[in-house]
DNA sequence: GGAATTCCTTGACCTGGATCAAGTTTTTCA
DNA sequence: TGAAAAACTTGATCCAGGTCAAGGAATTCC
């Protein structure tokens, strides 16, 4: 579990491209799929800052489990958030071109953020890119496109939403000229 | 729960190109998530030939969690290996070419039906494109491909492996000439 | 069992986005 | 606070694989 920082669970290629699956902040628990299926990790993870995390062994965790009634339903509910997440990143890699899921990704942030429309990137764009299955280079490019087209405004990790229907549009089919 | 037949869990874009998420034999459960996360399903599922599907109510099946003991562990085991599937597939989605992504497919069939070198494909053509993320152009190419370079023969629905290694290779990281 | 439909293959062409390279900005840290 | 390192941007080029089109094999179904 994470109690302060921000760490990635993330997959690499033999020539060391990433894919970046979760970034997990303070309060979420990560790692629980060996302690119910028996094998290795499916995917490895790193600190992206300075974090504290804290370790239950497997045993315990499973004694938890059938000690406290209603933890069951819980982390049922927990693993089925993370396959719908799964779900929609699936959708987004395979059926949506890297427009449609950078549009995506900057309006979960707005969501995330109260709804604002300026927000703040708690990522670096090389671990943007990662997460979103493209390139620094491509990321800037429709960063660029998507200011020229008043979409947005960029300040370094700062994104200012000018048109949120454009940019909902964008992320569910649209591309830019 | 699937009862005969063979059914598939998928996702549409807007132009309708289909990514296949899941397909389900006879034995599998599939649709739990709205059950344990209270929201919509987060796909669309088709049968792909004459089936007979079993369907448990909601409130029916949270009883016989409650009540059967060890069944929710055992929920928790099921979910864990679909997240882990999940990882793979998104692994061979963003980290793999289309050859490899189909060397793979071909071994997973393989340890499915015994290791046999000789297997059967389950689905058409155009539905593996859809679970691999690519067309029905692009198999029929590199399937040729293979088959030039003696990795296998094929036979309408039936696939001969005849360098393994050659496939295991291709399905890690390599490229057909 | 043969006509119609569906599925698959092959060719020609095109494009989104990756890669390589060379600056420029931002951040880090002594 | 300023030099070095890291992160980002921009341009030029390339190619995997998608699309469109048309012909060929399997299946379906009366």
């Amino acid at each position: 579990m994470v109690e302060q920082g921000k760490i990635k669970v993330f997959k690499l290629s033999v020539e060391g491209k990433e894919q970046i699956l979760h970034i997990y902040g303070p309060g979420h628990t990560f790692g629980e799929v060996p302690v119910f299926e028996g094998k290795n990790f499916p995917a490895s993870s790193m600190a992206l800052e300075k974090s504290v995390i804290l370790f239950l062994p497997r045993v315990k965790f499973v004694d938890l489990i059938t000690q406290t009634p209603g933890l069951g339903m819980n982390l049922l509910a927990d693993l089925s958030r993370r396959l719908r997440e799964f779900t929609v990143q699936i959708e987004n890699l395979s059926l949506k071109e890297v427009p449609a899921r950078l549009a995506a990704y900057i309006l979960t942030l707005s969501k995330e953020q109260k709804n604002e429309k300026r927000v703040t990137l708690p990522i670096s764009k090389a671990q943007l890119s990662n997460l979103i299955g493209t390139t620094p280079e491509t990321v800037s490019r429709i960063l660029k496109k998507m200011t020229d087209a008043s979409f947005i405004e960029v300040q370094t990790k700062i994104i200012q939403i000018n048109n949120l229907a454009g940019l909902v549009e964008l992320s569910e089919s649209g591309s830019l000229a």
